[in-house]
DNA sequence: CCCATGGTAATGGTTGAACCAATTTTGATT
DNA sequence: AATCAAAATTGGTTCAACCATTACCATGGG
């Protein structure tokens, strides 16, 4: 995948920020200076900022300047950890938030899950165990375990979060995970999760969920 | 707030997905030919499409086309939501939602919170109680509540997902709200959650946002 | 001395045209 | 019919100019 040029932008202009070359507040060098610093176009600058403030990144005033968002400094925090490398305080958090998230979306499902949605989930759980079998990557079939889960909430907010969320997961995945262990220790808490939905019982849902997640956040953090 | 060229062209092409012209899995019109049909530049069509593309809901791809993509249609769901009127629909999604999420976040931020961000809230809820003897707007004051707490917790994906969870309800706020009754419900919900906070006790907690947040859905759905 | 007022420069927003790069379509050749 | 090369289509990038808004500053009146 070759980046778009306004991507590679974005990430120098993130170095700047790591670097404490800016820092929260500060106004941003004007775009045209950015593009001869670059080597680019003051078009692709535009794009790289657009972009960033499509997160809500930094904000453009026209006549004034672009400034960096003290508020929804995450991204920014996140960078800062990358290059700390404390990668390891993000990924905790994320399962501390799919801990107060998912059980709840297990407990809706419980009740408003469909037939045609259940025997989705059982078929995902299969293809899990043949991958498993044939020693293939696991892909995203965990990812769509649980995003079919929230969609089986019936709460489009859910699903919305959670598509987000697994934009957060994908920036952060890659050397983690994938493990033999892993494998396993994903597919039993999903049978157990399929079985309590089966009954249709919601605090029995919820708690499989529970352990779950707990399970992941002991594999992946031991 | 006069909105940028390329959000209104976000708005029409929008408009052409919900109009049925377009559908899932569509391949757009070119951009030469939109600019042509909006009557503006290529390159303000170009800042919409990488709008939509940020947020995954087109993807572009050189020398054949952008196409709407499938996955992570919530966005869809959401514009087609709003032309039917369904509006309140969402309304209680967002409510569930934060019911599932929010008492979570107390319990650990009972556990997490500082003096200072406690008293912080106090100071929050003193001047909602000012403007609601004052009969002025509770502007953002009950927002920023929500949002500290999530701070509080110390877990920075909370707060991301809560910055962008406010989005949404900036979104469809606006009508609701705003009531005398809602402010004192909003008022005495924020004092037994700070109540909590301040014995460190996050069953407490968790159970005080349970119930305010229920007591919002009540007032708003009623 | 202060601070309004207006002009000027700096900065982001928009446009149009041209060209590059990747892909699809077309059509001629074998 | 299959294959390959040329042409057309389409998104990606650059450039140069201009517009709209804001900050800055010098000037002059209180």
């Amino acid at each position: 995948m070759k980046p778009y040029r306004y991507e590679t932008i974005v990430e120098q202009i993130r170095e700047l920020i790591s670097q404490g070359e800016l820092s929260i507040g500060d106004k941003l060098p004007p775009e045209r200076t950015l593009a001869k610093r670059f080597k680019v176009s003051r078009n692709s600058v535009r794009q790289a900022v657009q972009a960033l403030a499509e997160k809500n990144l930094v904000e453009s005033r026209q006549g004034d300047g672009t400034y960096i968002c003290d508020r929804n400094n995450a991204l920014l925090v996140d960078s800062l950890a990358r290059a700390i490398g404390a990668e390891k305080t993000r990924i905790r958090e994320i399962l501390e938030f799919r801990q107060c998230l998912e059980p709840q979306i297990a407990r809706l499902a419980a009740s408003a899950i469909s037939p045609a949605q259940l025997d989705r989930l059982k078929i995902i759980v299969c293809d899990q165990q043949r991958k498993l079998l044939a020693h293939e990557a696991d892909d995203l079939l965990d990812q769509e375990f649980h995003s079919l889960l929230a969609q089986a909430s019936g709460n489009t907010v859910m699903q919305e979060v959670f598509a987000n969320l697994n934009n957060l997961l994908n920036e952060s995945r890659s050397e983690f995970l994938q493990s033999n262990t892993r494998k396993r220790v994903s597919i039993t808490g999903h049978l157990k999760i399929i079985d309590a939905l089966e009954k249709r019982d919601p605090s029995m849902s919820q708690q499989a969920m529970e352990s779950h997640i707990l399970d992941i956040e002991q594999t992946v953090l031991n």
